[in-house]
This record gives C-alpha cells, structure tokens and sequence, in this order.
DNA sequence: GGGCATTGGTTACAATTGTAACTAAATCAG
DNA sequence: CTGATTTAGTTACAATTGTAACCAATGCCC
C-alpha cells in the first residue's frame, strides 16, 4: 500500500485555528459589539487611535492587519457616527491625522472592559503558566506562518 | 484618575487569533488549493467524506462547524466538479448520501499531502512539548468558546 | 389518516469583503 | 520647471458569505 497520508481535520492545526478564531470573533461581534453599532474593524481602528491618536490611515492600516480599504471604511462609518475627527496634514496634504472624539473616547472607554472581560473569561480555564505559554506560542506562529507567506504560493 | 483600563491590540488574544488564522488560511488557500480549484470550504467537505463516505450533508454540517448553506454550495460545486456523487437515500428520501468519486479521491489525495506539509512546516519551530501544549490549549480554548458562546449574547 | 410542527436541503437576497481602477498630492529625474 | 513615478486614500465592482424564506419529505398527535 502506497503509504495513504491521512488527515483528520480535528486534528489539523489550520482548521482548529479558524474554528476558534471564528467562535471568537462571533461572539465578541455579536455579544458586545453590535450594541454600540461597531463592527470588528471599526473596533480595531478605534484601538490602535486610543493607543496613538494622530495616525494617518496609513499608520493605521500598519498597525492592524487589515488592509487600506477596510481602514478606510472603519473610517467613514466612525466618521459619520461622529466618534472619529480627521484633519489634513499640513505637511502633506494627502495624508490626515485621525483621532477619537469625546464621543469616540466615551465608546470605547465603554467597550474596552468587556473586550477584557471577555478575553479574561476565555482564558479563565488556564493557568498562569499556560498562559504564557499561549503567548508564546501565538507569537512564534505568526512569525512563522508570515515567513511561509503567500510567498509559497507556486 | 479612574483607573482607565488599557488595551493593546498586539496582547489581546481574539486579535491575535483572528490575524493568525487568517494568515494561515489565505497562505493555503493561495498556495496550494487555488491549484486545484478547490475552496476552502470544500476542502473541509471532502476532508470529512474522506474519512466518512456516505455521510448526508447536515452529518457534513454538524462535523465541519460550517453551516448547511456553505455546505450545500460546496458540494454543488464538487458535484458539478464531478469529484463527489450524491444518491438519495431510500429510507427517507430528504437525505442523500454523498462520497468522493475516483476523480475526487486523486485530487484529495494530491492535496493531503500539501496540506500536512504546511501544517509541518508552520509548526518546526515548536518543539514535541510545545505542539503537546498547544493542542491542549487549543482544545481547552475552543471548549470555552463555545461554553460562553453567542448565548452571551443578552 | 389529516393536519401541524420538524428536518434536509436549496434558492433568493442582503451584507461583507476583496480586487482593481481611480483621483489627488507629493517626489524625483532630467 | 515639466513630466513620470510613487503614495494616500476613495470609489466602483466582483466575489464570498450570511440571513431568511422557501419546498419537499417525514414524523407526530389526535
């Protein structure tokens, strides 16, 4: 018998990691969310301005693993919402600075602690130790999976 | 000062598992199934016919954590593919019975083969103890996700 | 055995997301 | 300076995905 590799997709590391990803961000979305009216990137792009205000677009876009255009859409929707200001650079008009308004910071002072307390429940059935683990573990996947890239294709 | 709580998008594990995932999902789906024009979505179906031929589509569902929609269109698309065939069933004539054809089986066999590789090589820099770990984790991780749900959801 | 709620599966439609083309401003080469 | 290239950001359109309404076959209760 020619050695039939097999696979069990419990099993497969790739689609345990969707599976849990997805039943995350489901339940952050839907939980918390949707009663303030924010999706999951305007959420992103709400924290990385709380951490930095003044970045451009962007900067933003760097910071989050989204791309251009779903950085600018986070920011249309806050914009109109009025929990955004943006303002032109004077140095180069094409670039904007972004910052939270009151009603912004209000927003999100809200939504940070139940994005804790959620995460906080998540991880409630591990110890401080696995926990660290975790970290550690997280970070040396990304790095690695962003070395095989898309570059593999082919 | 009110004790405003903090958070960093690089330390809060739902982003960091979203952007993880994803980044390993888009490098398959580019690398390797967009090569046999096979979606991810129907990958998971044929994983699972694989190893269970004859199963109808909701047994598909209820082991893929995809609904029965992305199922169906999956399988609509392996049919039409000619790599599944679908029979009804004679006992109650609402299911059908879905396996691989020949042609499905030598493409799901080309692509294992890839797939086990990527898992492989994303996971080298773990040791044996920590890919012990980290299906610990991931068990222990998906079980409370579950366990706190959309039923958190008011 | 005649409704009535259930289940398997598909279809139609809305919302999200990705891809590509585009405008405007700035830089750079000559 | 003038025109070619690059960068910031938006807009238009295609593809994917989610939601809900929908048949058809069954099971259930009376």
């Amino acid at each position: 018998m020619p050695a039939r590799p097999k696979l069990h997709l419990d099993k497969f590391v790739p689609y345990r990691l969707s599976v849990l990803s997805n039943t995350v961000s489901s339940a952050i979305a839907a939980a918390y969310f949707l009663h303030f009216g924010l999706s999951i990137p305007e959420w992103r792009v709400m924290a990385v301005l709380a951490a930095n205000p003044g970045l451009s677009a962007a900067e933003v876009t760097a910071r989050t693993a989204m791309d251009k255009v779903a950085v600018s859409r986070a920011v249309a929707t806050l914009l109109a919402a009025g929990r955004l200001r943006r303002t032109t650079a004077i140095s180069d008009r094409r670039r904007t600075h972004l910052e939270l308004t009151a009603a912004g910071g209000r927003v999100y002072a809200r939504v940070v602690p139940l994005a804790l307390e959620y995460e906080h429940a998540l991880m409630t059935p591990l110890s401080k130790r696995d926990r660290a683990t975790l970290d550690r573990l997280l970070r040396i996947l990304l790095g690695r999976a962003v070395e095989l890239g898309p570059a593999h294709a082919e």
